[in-house]
DNA sequence: AGCACGCCGACT
DNA sequence: GTCGGCGTGCTC
């Protein structure tokens, strides 16, 4: 295995590295490396090259050989970037079974796997060229960029292409270049800076009981000199460093006094790096008696992993499976063992991170999007070196360098967002954890209120431990949950705007009550589409095959898919009507024609447009939980892993855009998402209440979530995935076919399929066009490999690979961009 | 990814 | 004619 092996080699071998570069490339390249840096070769560390004519990139050292490579001359490596690697051989391990499983290239890996701030690239910076001859002429472009150089010294290409308004840009600089005007220079540098803070310390001097003793005689007439020493003592007593801020907050002084103490050589300044991570000592708060039935999980769950590795727990909404977790976490803890605690990314701005924090204090380390890039570092850095023994993560944690895993919980386990759908790798952070557990010999919990249907699948069938918890804890009533029929409603004329009469009773009863309400709305944006009422036109997005939607924030109306955005029209185009008006709603249009009913209740909105920065989410959850907002109107964000004391009812606006959603898992997701919405309503004493408006008042799937018959759905749908050929009894790979030019596309995604069919028969379907046939300017269709469980996957994912590597290769089919997404689910 | 090379349309 | 646009291929 390709890892911490140093040595090996002869001192004055000449050593050829393979590397991997951040980039999508089909295979990693050799470099040599000079013989002054032999020493510091280790796979791992990071080293500086130039890919390419300029360009440098940080590649990762991923073997190391003494063999040239026959067919060409490798360049020289220009540095080793790490004293000590920063990615260890697990890793390594792992990333080579993504790049297996999910077909794609080990470049995609490392892009996805390091923070941003691992991962350096030149810059190709100009400089004005100093000579005093006489000026060669210049082109109007060359003369602009030459004064604004002249103006800032030092461009970046970046900033020419800015200047210029134009992409080409390279003809300008060559051409200054060769007029000897400017010089070109790559730069590389160091992305993360440790945070320094300066410190203040007392000089040895004074460390001498009778020095000091002196000192404060001598200060009596410097009363804030004296007021920042006695600070200082008090401060220092705690062991740890004293912050010069800190000294400036606690006592009256000012930076004067500290100064003056420094210049006499009474006070130390230096400056150190300190944490940008939240270091606010953690109490240890949490302390709580497990109940009969958690204990009796528990107890099944370590049973359990006497045989199988990974552990299905089944616990209803409300059952605490967070304490029995903490159980786990707290052996594999005793055990010396680190612990990955995985979370969907929603999850992670909420109370339950809160309090394992409290629990667990300095230990455990947050992972997610939101972080910047030198926090990133600082987490991985720690993760690293063990300080870190529990990371609380979203799926991009398990690239995390972790050194032995000992636990591995899946939190929500069937949560579609463990996927990552674009760009590649497209991983299942749940799939992929489970084979990190097995790299590292860990147990793996996934836990989820309604599993997924695999892995229920997997749990019957023995593939999974099982443990069930079906008690809710503290004894918490379900909540009461009924259907109201839209179609009903309207034939007696109750309904208003989107509201049945039940559901506005509801409401103003449960604001009588003095409760809270959450409504559910499975759609962002004001109006789905403008529509013209005299001739039906809608506007489209003019890269995508998508209908606009308006957004009210805005005033615009915007593409989902590719962020273009138009102003409103007030007049039809295609037949200059002024008759426009705006079909379907969202949760906008909600929130509006809900405050027109309720003129003083306060509201808030939660969903992807208003929670894109990272504290607005935050934000909206506290005033919610302080109860400055009576009724939060949201998408599937309010569905997931938040819990509110005051909430009374939840009422669902419209089931039915979940329930007909053309998904081979549509039903499943409204369980799913129904169920976890009703979870959120009615903890502790009071029972809750769940109001669903539909138009389909009997369908099945919401008979079953009002029955909380997880079985009844779990038979049901798994019926019908064995009639259709659905996973788990097939595994799917989608390939994604596209091209600007929709017949060109149409014949090759025709002719990819029939080749595939030649070697796999029937199993492949398709191409088809998908829900939208157009995304960025870019047709798109699909082809579909169903293998079913006598098909070796292993020699479809071969053979795949070797018709896509031939079909690109194919003069006919040039420029056709394909993606391979295996489980796209 | 990002850069060079080569082919094609619009403007001096 | 040439400049600048874009498509295609290559990078150890």
């Amino acid at each position: 295995m390709p890892g911490d092996i140093t040595g090996g080699f002869a001192a004055d071998d000449t050593l050829f590295i393979e590397v991997v570069l951040p980039l999508s490339l089909a295979r990693n390249y050799t470099y040599r490396v000079p013989a002054f840096l032999n020493e510091e070769i280790v796979a791992g560390k990071r080293v500086v090259v130039q890919f390419g004519k300029y360009k440098m990139y940080t590649a990762l050292i991923r073997s190391v050989s003494t063999r040239p490579p026959e067919h060409y001359e490798a360049k020289y490596i220009i540095d080793v970037v790490d004293a000590v690697p920063v990615v260890n051989a697990k890793q390594f391990a792992f990333w080579e079974w993504m790049v297996r499983y999910y077909l794609c290239n080990e470049g995609d890996v490392m892009a996805a796997a390091l923070p941003a701030g691992l991962k350096l690239a030149s810059e190709t910076v100009l400089s004005l060229r100093r000579t005093g001859d006489v000026q060669p002429p210049l082109s109007s472009k060359e003369q602009l960029v030459m004064e604004v150089l002249a103006r800032q010294q030092r461009m970046t290409i970046s900033d020419v292409i800015k200047l210029l308004g134009q992409k080409t840009v390279y003809p300008t600089v060559n051409a200054l270049l060769q007029k000897q005007m400017i010089d070109i220079a790559e730069e590389v540098s160091e992305k993360y800076k440790p945070l320094t803070r300066s410190f203040v310390s007392l000089d040895d001097f004074y460390k001498e009981q009778e020095n000091l003793r002196q000192l404060f005689d001598l200060l009596e007439k410097a009363p804030k000199q004296l007021d920042a020493l006695l600070s200082f003592m008090k401060l220092s007593r705690t062991g740890s460093p004293v912050a010069k801020q800190q000294l400036l907050d606690d006592s009256n002084c000012g930076p004067g006094a500290i100064k003056a103490l420094a210049d006499k050589q009474v006070f130390r300044i230096y400056k150190m790096p300190v944490d940008r991570l939240n270091d606010d000592a953690y109490d240890l708060l949490l302390h709580f008696e497990l109940s009969d039935a958690q204990q009796a999980a528990l107890d099944e769950v370590n049973a359990q992993f006497m045989e199988k590795d990974v552990v299905l727990l089944h616990g209803v909404t409300a059952s605490g499976k967070t304490q029995l977790y903490v159980r786990l976490m707290e052996k594999a803890l005793e055990n010396g063992g680190q612990i990955l605690f995985l979370l969907p990314e929603i999850a992670l701005t909420t109370q339950l991170v809160e309090r394992l924090k409290n629990y667990f204090g300095e230990k455990i380390g947050v992972y997610h999007s939101k972080f910047n890039d030198n926090e990133r570092v600082e987490i991985w850095n720690k993760v690293a070196n063990g300080t870190y023994r529990i990371v609380l993560g979203a799926r991009s944690s398990v690239f995390l360098p972790f050194r032995e895993l000992q636990l591995i919980v899946v939190d929500e386990e069937h949560e579609s967002s463990y996927k990552q759908y674009d760009p590649a790798p497209r991983y299942q952070a749940r799939d992929a954890a489970i084979y990190l557990g097995y790299l590292h010999g860990a147990k793996v919990v996934l836990g989820s209120a309604t599993p997924s249907l695999e892995s229920y699948y997997n749990a019957s069938e023995g593939k999974y431990g099982f443990v069930k918890l079906t008690e809710r804890f503290g004894g918490v009533p379900l909540p009461e949950q009924k259907i109201i029929s839209i179609p009903e409603e309207q034939k007696r004329k109750k309904m208003t705007a989107y509201f049945s009469s039940v559901l506005l009773d509801d409401i103003t009863k449960a604001i009588a009550r003095k409760e809270q309400v959450i409504l559910f709305q499975n759609r962002r944006g004001y109006a789905t589409i403008s529509i013209c009422a005299t001739c039906g036109y809608t506007p489209k997005c003019i890269h995508c095959d998508v209908s606009l939607t308006y957004h009210k924030s805005s005033g615009k109306l915007h593409c989902h898919y590719c962020g273009y955005y138009q102003n409103l029209l007030n007049i039809c185009p295609a037949c200059g009507s002024v008759h426009i008006e705006q079909k379907g709603f969202g949760t906008e249009r909600v929130e509006e024609e809900l405050q027109l009913l309720f003129p003083d209740l306060r509201m808030a909105r939660l969903d992807l447009d208003s929670t894109r920065s990272r504290n607005s989410l935050q934000q909206i959850i506290m005033d919610f939980q302080e109860r400055k907002t009576d009724i939060l109107i949201g998408t599937q964000m309010v569905a997931k892993g938040l819990d509110f004391e005051g909430v009374g009812l939840i009422g669902v606006i419209n089931a039915d855009t979940l329930l007909n959603y053309p998904e081979f898992r549509a039903l499943e997701r409204s369980y799913q998402l129904l169920a976890q919405v009703a979870g959120r309503s009615g903890r502790r004493d009071k029972q809750g209440l769940v109001s669903i408006q539909t138009y389909s008042p009997a369908h099945r799937t919401l008979r079953q979530v009002i029955e909380n018959d997880y079985e009844g759905m779990y038979a049901d749908e798994l019926a019908e995935r064995d009639q259709f050929g659905y996973p788990p009894f097939t595994r799917l790979i989608q390939i994604h076919v596209r091209h600007k030019d929709p017949h060109v596309l149409t014949r090759g995604a025709n002719e990819l399929a029939a080749r595939l069919r030649k070697l796999m028969g029937p199993r492949v379907l398709g191409p088809e066009q998908p829900l939208v046939a157009r995304i960025r300017s870019y047709f798109i269709m699909q082809i579909m490999i169903k293998a079913d469980k006598r098909t070796s996957i292993s020699k479809v994912k071969e053979a795949l690979k070797d018709t896509l590597l031939h079909f690109h290769a194919d003069k006919d089919y040039k420029g056709i961009l394909t993606q391979i997404d295996v489980d796209p689910y």
